[in-house]
DNA sequence: TTGACAAGTGACCTTTCGTTCACTATAATT
DNA sequence: AATTATAGTGAACGAAAGGTCACTTGTCAA
């Protein structure tokens, strides 16, 4: 039961972090969201700044598995159909996965008052995708699908827009399949305009 | 002295409320910030909330008579080179004008609590430059500077990543020289792959 | 000069915050 | 079976929060 309800206290502070921020949550709501009372937190974490730094631990790790490492790489598309679709998954699911939701909404709302979130806001939100993406381009390149030219600022060109889409989604989630459709339509623009005419 | 200090309280509340949020920020360190006793912003606000949503009129109204308005468009570029730094004057000031960093901070942090926020963050972020620029390639295409496309697609296309780089200077100011030099690349890029060979 | 009123002060109020602590219940270890 | 460590309880704490109020100060119209 011991370590089941450490895990607990980190899921309920993500989302109650995300929606109210780490200074708009309070111990109680945080130990009550787990039908805890609040000096049972204590016996798990040394303070209120304990919890959040190991959140921020366990996002910044996740992030390293999940995105940081080449391996990791989806693999480079054969047409511009497998260019859009393979976009549209990795879109739905970042948009969709509730943890990737929040672990974004908690660093757009705490990205000037703590370093390391400021560091991680930057890659989920710039560097991570386009150095994906550069990637993804090169490999496009050498198939010779995509003309050839920077494939950096190809990528920045290609994710910026999709990511401003996805914080448009997380602020307003009714505009969720507006916003998917609109990202597929940039997708097929962008291979539209690089793509090599074979 | 009476509405000088009005405008006092509003401007500090902008500055602390934009580093610190609205949660993060108390009464006490407003009133200190302007050398007066945390009773006195009473004399002029009801609340601290009536102090946050009189800012928040304050930005609204700021924002209409400034960008929403299409007389206050700039003019259609006459050239690439015209069109480059045409966006680099505008980049440079929404960059150093500190109202508006910090404006487009607060909304950054207080997106996801006020929902009137939430819609001025959308504008600010999204659809305000989209619609400035949807204007500016219409009149770029009349004058065969850009080849004819859906200008809509190109101005999402255009400031999208600007926006990126802009959010990248208000989280990591340390970075601004190299993201405007960044800026001013995708801008020529840009207009390289969109314009019309003459 | 005086009266009136807005602006600013400082003590004080209530509520809520994060945190502590003595305690009980539980389950594993010796 | 006795012991011990762990998880959870509930009352209490001091600090800090937002807000009130009687009061003083300063300005200007009458």
């Amino acid at each position: 039961m011991a370590k089941d309800t450490k895990e607990k206290i980190l899921t309920a502070a993500l989302d109650l972090f995300s929606q109210k921020g780490y200074e708009g949550t309070n111990m109680r709501e945080l130990s009550a969201s787990l039908g805890l009372v609040k000096s049972g937190i204590y016996k798990h974490f040394e303070s209120k700044e304990a919890v959040w730094n190991e959140l921020l631990d366990r996002m910044i790790a996740y992030y390293g598995e999940r995105f940081g490492s080449a391996e990791r790489l989806p693999p480079v598309p054969d047409s511009p159909e497998d260019f859009v679709s393979m976009t549209m998954r990795m879109v739905n699911l970042t948009i969709r996965d509730g943890q990737i939701v929040k672990t974004r909404k908690v660093l757009t709302l705490e990205q000037y008052r703590d370093e390391r979130a400021r560091e991680l806001a930057t890659k989920h939100f710039l560097t991570g995708l386009t150095e994906m993406f550069t990637r993804i381009f090169s490999g496009m390149m050498e198939k010779k699908l995509i003309r050839r030219d920077d494939p950096e600022m190809l990528a920045f060109a290609y994710t910026a827009p999709i990511s401003a889409l996805i914080h448009l989604c997380d602020r307003e989630p009714e505009k969720t399949e507006d916003a998917i459709g609109r990202i597929e339509a940039f997708s097929r623009h962008f291979i539209a305009v690089y793509g090599v005419k074979q």
